[in-house]
DNA sequence: GGATGCATGTAAAATGTTACATGATTTA
DNA sequence: TAAATCATGTAACATTTTACATGCATCC
């Protein structure tokens, strides 16, 4: 049997955590809770419950090095990625698997189900998203953080949803 | 202020588990279950611990009425939408907001970080990914039941992703 | 009639959300 | 210097995963 896990895998919010990290070499909770928190979706809630928790299981299996940065007489940690940090973000990074897994997408699902309104709930629906895609795709700059949840790719994503929409509306 | 919640909002996976209801008209936690686990998207599990538990919370919130429908002596419940099954349904499946959220992309997500990985690395995942997405457009039937996680939605939707990974590609 | 798989769950553990607490720092 | 906000957490609760248990049907 192939040695099945040298590195332990991770999840979507454990990878783009140590992204992070890995990008600024060195980051508090509060840090990429803050990135989290100015994503576009929903979905990262960023809430202080998930990430300093979550940064203290990484810090456990060993893929983060804690460093005791208190200033003045408050508690403070700083985390980089440990050697085996680094080889657990490689893999995850080029996952093939799972980087082609379709996801979470909310349009999709609704358009799937959306014969189960009737004529006017869908002509509403479709006529309020197609004008909030295109809102969203002429932003150029969204509320939130600048890293993760980079302006650029997301309008490239933004403008494939569209895309999708727009195919699957003339299936309609 | 306005009356915010006479009907409770759901979470994608209770709006899709009622659509799974609705379309049907009558289902079984376990027919949910199949057509969950039918997804091409690992983020719907579709585990007998997520959906039965499921079901019976919708059903205490008078969104689902269950009716008894044991066969020979072993217990089994059938469920159909309630009224108020009907509404939140509606008001789920036509919410704008939610349907623009970008969700979940684990390809969206690597692209963004795919700088961390050296220069091998990302041609390696790059032409590994392409092709992953060619197969997934080609292939007509992909394993799995036809309802939820419809073909050609699916189809449609890879074609977008590949796409905006063509376009992030150039950007690179 | 034993093995295999379908159908119906539950239990323990992990994870994530919401709400709170509290120390430090900036701002009015 | 009081109020607001930033930063660092924890606690209770809800949800989800993983693993197990068990009854019925079918097929070999």
């Amino acid at each position: 049997m192939m040695s099945h896990g040298s590195v332990s895998e991770l999840t979507e919010l454990e990878g783009v955590a140590l992204s992070v990290v890995a990008r600024s070499g060195t980051m508090t909770a509060y840090g990429v809770k803050e990135v989290l928190a100015g994503s576009p979706s929903r979905f990262w809630s960023g809430s202080a419950g998930a990430v300093y928790p979550l940064m203290k299981r990484l810090t456990k299996r060993g893929l983060l090095s804690p460093s005791d940065t208190a200033t003045g007489r408050r508690a403070a940690t700083t985390y980089t990625l440990s050697p085996d940090g680094q080889r657990a973000l490689r893999a995850w990074l080029s996952d093939v698997d799972k980087a082609v897994d379709p996801g979470i997408d909310p349009l999709r699902f609704r358009l799937l189900y959306l014969s189960l309104l009737n004529e006017n709930e869908k002509q509403q629906f479709m006529s309020e998203v197609s004008q909030r895609l295109a809102e969203a795709i002429a932003a150029h700059p969204f509320p939130g953080g600048p890293d993760v949840f980079d302006n650029r790719n997301h309008q490239i994503w933004m403008k494939a949803r569209r895309q999708a929409f727009e195919e699957a509306a003339r299936e309609l």
